[in-house]
DNA sequence: TGCGAAATGTAGCCTTGGCTACAAACTTCG
DNA sequence: CGAAGTTTGTAGCCAAGGCTACATTTCGCA
């Protein structure tokens, strides 16, 4: 009984994987904003960023570790693997094609960026390569 | 301790919130298809549908009710009160239109389906307002 | 160098959505 | 009418993300 119930996978993937998978991605891309600001991503201050209280962060730092996308030693920073990078490319590519998609159809850039923190965890590779292609023939037409 | 303790709701409002209303919203739906498709929300039937056992079914009609978004006596079906009936048309609207957005976009019909399920629950009233917009102008200029 | 402040770690509890198991009510039909 | 089967309800457990409280380790500076 060490790997998950199959039987339990079902329900499973409703909510918790829905939620479990943002906040992956949400803590993996502060970390990678973190450090590219200051070199190294401190607990207390994605803690901060991100609204929870610093246990909550060394948990889900802590859970990062188990993952391979992240490093960190104790009372130091916390840094990405090259999964962890990787990953967070991939988010922020995400990222900046969806808003870019939202602006496109007129949403104001503000809303844009609002918005698209939650619907970037939800759109699939597929969804993204047809909004990569709609921006590109969008920015064929009009440059 | 009856109500939410204020320093607690920053915190919550991350994850938490952010599936619930996505829950919430997924019950709804589900419990207005039934009720067009039957006459009425089976606790079974509902859960079955949205893949999860009975008891967390149950678990989350009695949640609705405290909401005062549906109705129910014991060992009968469910209904929608007038508030849940909004809040169904309100997300079947977005639902729609968030469909009909992708698929403007070059999105293939089935994927669109598929990633609206989980992209309708982040899109603001004011993004939803783009989207439409967007789509006037889209059947304007074509048709 | 040493002490106090700041940052981390750890323990332990709450809430919530899920599940299983079992009890109770309703339905169907012989 | 009553037994069998189906649908609901209830109890109780788990995992996960949040939080507070308290212990440790670092760090900054007199």
């Amino acid at each position: 009984m060490t790997e998950t119930d199959p039987s339990q996978i079902k329900g499973f993937n409703r909510a918790r994987e829905r939620a479990a998978r943002a906040l992956l991605e949400d803590y993996v891309e502060m970390i990678a904003d973190l450090a590219a600001e200051f070199g190294e991503a401190r607990i207390t201050e994605i803690a901060a960023r991100l609204g929870v209280a610093h246990p909550t962060a060394t948990k889900a730092v802590a859970r990062l570790k188990r993952e391979g996308l992240a490093v960190s030693r104790p009372y130091r920073g916390v840094f990405l693997t090259e999964a962890g990078e990787a990953l967070a490319e991939q988010v922020r590519a995400r990222h900046r094609t969806v808003v870019a998609l939202l602006r496109a159809v007129g949403v104001p850039e503000d809303l844009a960026e609002l918005d698209a923190e939650g619907i970037e965890h939800h759109v699939s590779t597929r969804t993204l390569k047809a909004f990569e292609a709609f921006l590109a023939s969008q920015g064929g037409e009009k440059g």
